[in-house]
DNA sequence: GCAAGGTC
């Protein structure tokens, strides 16, 4: 029997699909890499009986970046990056994708593609084909199919399956030339632009300063509205406050056709003419009939909206909360760009769920008895239904900001299918001299939606009396009222939203990382009701590419990208020549970026203090052996003023000097680092932190006391044997791998891994009697211990030690499994070892245990 | 260490 092996984008929908396709028969299993499953049933394709295997990917399997050596910040000019070669890495390594859709494609005869129907999904499909294209069955004929559907509705789904057409390369390929030039353009610029800063400014509380096609253009919004509000200048208006006062004796005030105006001397004259008349009369009274509207079925960009604006919650939170809601089936799946439900959704079965919960369940009640209204028409994406409630949910159930969400989805939900709001609007009209004055008042007829809403009732306003045409009212104040016109607030979170909505800037689904991104970025702060305020960085670098090329910050840019990508994924433009045309003229505008990299500088200038006239003296350099100043922000560094150089530091910890101890290689004074809450500490040498003697070696492996890989300090007090690998050099352990304890040798680099998950591994100045290592102190968490029982300490020889050796043989294997030791072993092993102790040592390993110990890293 | 886009 021939085997059809169908993918969709992501688990949650592989299952709904198989479900409708099967008619609910079918058998689930997990598949290999935890994440997705695999739903298997039988049925008929091509006219023959067949076994249908749906699976699905998670999201991207491949992402773009580029060759190792690129990646060196301190090797690569970042132009390069224009021209520099771009691999394909998987996107998520942890999720072995390739591996996986391998596996579930051997012996398959059909390929069924049933990936999202947008661009990115069309490209999903071809990463897709080139994982299993090779190990599929050969079978004569068309072999790939792609489904595509516009919801995920029984119809729908089975009308695409007996249609079955082609996957869009050129729609595939438009997705390529976008990751290729993002990749390009954000690392060039970003690193460019990180690069010069950092090493000019002291004060710059910034890692990274990073550069964007989407990101900046965001941040672009937020400095327009600060400019806005910086640039502002206060008009003085004028008012003419006017009061009638009724039969009754009540005073009602009228609101002036006018409004208001911004000339002193014509507002007197009007309120002159206006205390010359002869009372208010009345003109005419018009009544209508009124209708709010209730709210479109909701999609994610709208919740993520009124969740900043309402709830106060961050678009990234939000989505968090959603996903978590979502997984736990209180909610359909929350992203979504379509607000209008498809034809055969199931409302009143999703409204009946709702119908004895403790908040609106009679108001649900009481809608179904008297028939739900038709939701208005909105959008279809044809991604997935809108935001919807799954099961009825109570407060006590779900932690606050889940239940404040899924409060907020359920009413939204109800509100859709409920009547609209309706009132009766009543306007009067008056005449006062020959100036013309109206007031205006609503009064609610039916509340509809607005009850399940109450947030969007109609506010309470003054009654309106009843007056008859030529009625006339006596006049009780005329006022003339000074004003100013007032600058406008900072953006929302919620209208950036919908200003990258609206230029096109991200999607539903990367609006909420671009929003984080410039926030963790440091470019703006979040305020108070949720407002985005830029800092002076975010200004001055919107400001500095204002000044050098003004579409570096601007939305239409991304768009102009955009829509040649369009051409592209329509087949009217070459992938290729499209591609490199847009590569080059970001080459050119990069180029142009560096040569008045200046103009933006002297922005810079202004706000931040250089490098010399920040921190404080600290330690003295090994080189001028005078003072060099710790620079506190970040990234913390030391700076030497006379060398002008810089040495960067390990972060988030505390900066000391150490004992006044010097590094015996290169005399620069030793630093003690230290991170507050878990008290890992340890001393460094700021030179060897930055210039490892040995290229191959990490960062980190060395010396306790100066991270030196060959400091004497690292022999006499932290070495635990010579090297079982190269014979040249010494075991030395490494602090900063804690709680994955490992040593590595400062010769050859090979790496041991021992005593995972002990608090504290220390090396004694006494040796094992057997083979010369060094004993080893080791203690672990009471309770959490490997050790035998009772035990949580022990000091023994790692090699010999009846105790340690099982525990190290069984650490040394997950370390292998994980794949992570062995790094650069070079030539050392096979060459002559066992020797007898050097370097002064004076003492050797026995012949016979170097076969044992060869064990551990093979 | 860098982008933006999928998704977990």
């Amino acid at each position: 029997m021939k085997t059809v092996l169908m993918v969709a984008e992501k688990p949650s929908l592989a299952q709904s699909l198989a479900k409708i396709l099967s008619n609910g028969n079918m058998n689930s299993r997990k598949g290999m890499n935890g994440a997705c499953s695999v739903h298997d049933y039988m049925g008929r394709f091509n006219g023959e009986q067949v076994h249908f295997k749906m699976t699905s990917v998670c999201g991207h399997v491949m992402g773009v970046d580029f060759p190792g050596r690129f990646n060196n910040w301190d090797k690569v000019d970042p132009v390069e990056l224009f021209t520099a070669p771009i691999t394909k890495k998987e996107a998520n390594p942890n999720l072995h994708m390739p591996l996986f859709l391998c596996k579930e494609a051997k012996n398959a005869d059909y390929l069924v593609l049933w990936l999202d129907c947008d661009k990115e999904g069309e490209n999903i499909c071809f990463e897709v084909i080139d994982c299993v294209i090779g190990v599929m069955n050969r079978v004569p004929g068309q072999q790939i199919y792609r489904a595509r559907f516009s919801a995920i509705t029984e119809t729908d789904i089975k009308r695409a399956m007996s249609t079955l057409v082609e996957p869009n390369k050129n729609e595939a390929l438009s997705v390529d030339a976008r990751q290729e030039l993002d990749l390009r353009i954000g690392c060039a610029f970003t690193r460019f632009q990180t690069r010069f800063f950092q090493n000019k400014y002291g004060d710059l509380d910034s890692t990274l300063i990073s550069y964007g096609p989407c990101q900046t253009p965001t941040l672009g919004f937020c400095v327009e509205r600060h400019d806005k509000i910086q640039s502002f200048k206060p008009e003085p208006f004028w008012v003419i406050n006017v009061t009638a006062t009724l039969p009754d004796g009540k005073n009602l005030r009228l609101d002036w056709e006018r409004v208001r105006l911004f000339d002193r001397e014509v507002a007197n004259m009007f309120v002159n003419r206006i205390k010359c008349g002869d009372g208010a009369l009345v003109l005419e009274t018009i009544q209508k009939n009124g209708e709010k509207a209730k709210p479109l079925a909701l999609n994610t960009v709208e919740m993520l909206r009124v969740a900043s604006s309402g709830l106060g919650m961050g678009p990234q939170h939000t989505m968090q909360v959603a996903e978590r809601l979502y997984t736990q089936g209180y909610i359909s799946y929350p992203r979504t760009e379509t607000n209008s439900y498809p034809e055969n959704f199931d409302l009143k079965g999703t409204l009946k769920q709702q119908s004895s919960h403790p908040s609106w369940g009679s108001y649900v009640s009481d809608l179904l008895q008297k028939g739900i209204h038709k939701p208005k028409k909105g959008h279809d994406a044809g991604d997935h239904p809108p935001i919807t409630p799954m099961r009825s949910a109570t407060e006590g159930e779900l932690d606050n900001d889940s239940w404040r969400l899924y409060d907020y989805i359920t009413r939204h939900f109800i509100g859709t299918i409920s009547p609209p709001c309706t009132y009766l609007q009543t306007t009067i009209f008056f005449e006062i001299g020959s100036e013309k004055f109206s007031c205006s008042g609503k009064v609610l007829k039916d509340p509809g939606f607005t009850t399940i809403m109450p947030w969007l009732a109609l506010g309470d306003e003054e009654e309106i009396p009843t007056l008859r045409r030529d009625e006339k009212l006596s006049v009780a104040e005329v006022k003339l009222v000074e004003k100013q016109t007032s600058p406008p607030d900072y953006l929302t979170e919620s209208e950036l939203i919908s200003l990258m909505e609206k230029h096109g800037i991200g999607t539903d689904a990367s609006i909420p990382v671009h929003i984080n991104n410039i926030c963790e970025r440091n470019y703006v702060n979040i305020i108070s009701g949720r407002k985005l305020q830029p800092t002076t960085l975010g200004i001055v670098l919107v400001h500095g590419y204002q000044k050098i090329d003004v579409d570096l910050v601007l939305s239409s840019m991304r768009q102009a990208v955009e829509q040649q990508l369009q051409l592209i994924a329509l087949g009217q433009a070459d992938f290729h020549e499209v591609k490199q045309h847009a590569i080059d003229i970001f080459h050119l505008k990069f180029r142009y970026f560096v040569d008045r990299i200046f103009d933006m500088d002297e922005l810079f200038e202004v706000c931040f203090s250089s490098l010399a006239d920040s921190g404080r003296p600290m330690s003295r350099c090994g080189k001028c052996h005078r003072f060099m100043k710790f620079v506190q922000a970040k990234p913390s560094r030391l700076y030497c003023s006379t060398c002008d150089e810089t040495y960067s530091l390990p972060q988030n910890g505390n900066i000391k000097l150490y004992k006044e101890l010097k590094c015996p290689l290169d005399e620069f004074e030793l630093l003690l680092w230290t991170t507050g809450a878990k008290g890992k500490t340890y001393p460094l040498c700021p030179y060897c932190y930055n210039n490892p003697p040995f290229p191959d070696m990490r960062k980190g492996l060395g010396c306790n006391e100066c991270t030196h890989p060959s400091c004497p300090h690292a022999f006499s007090q932290n070495g635990v044997s010579e090297c079982v690998e190269c014979d040249q050099g010494i075991l030395v352990l490494d602090p900063t791998s804690a709680p994955k304890w490992r040593m590595a040798c400062n010769k050859c680099s090979v790496v041991i891994h021992f005593f995972e998950g002990a608090t504290k591994v220390s090396v004694k100045e006494d040796s094992c009697e057997d083979c010369a290592a060094n004993l080893v102190d080791v203690s672990f968490k009471e309770g959490k211990s490997p050790l035998p029982e009772g035990m949580s300490e022990h000091q023994g020889c790692v090699f010999c030690d009846p105790i340690f050796k099982p525990l190290m043989e069984k650490h040394h294997a997950a370390a292998l499994r994980r794949g992570g030791n062995r790094m650069n072993r070079g030539g050392g092993r096979g060459r002559g070892r066992g020797g007898k102790g050097r370097g002064g040592r004076g003492r050797g390993k026995p012949k016979d245990k170097m076969a044992q110990l060869a064990a551990y890293f093979v």
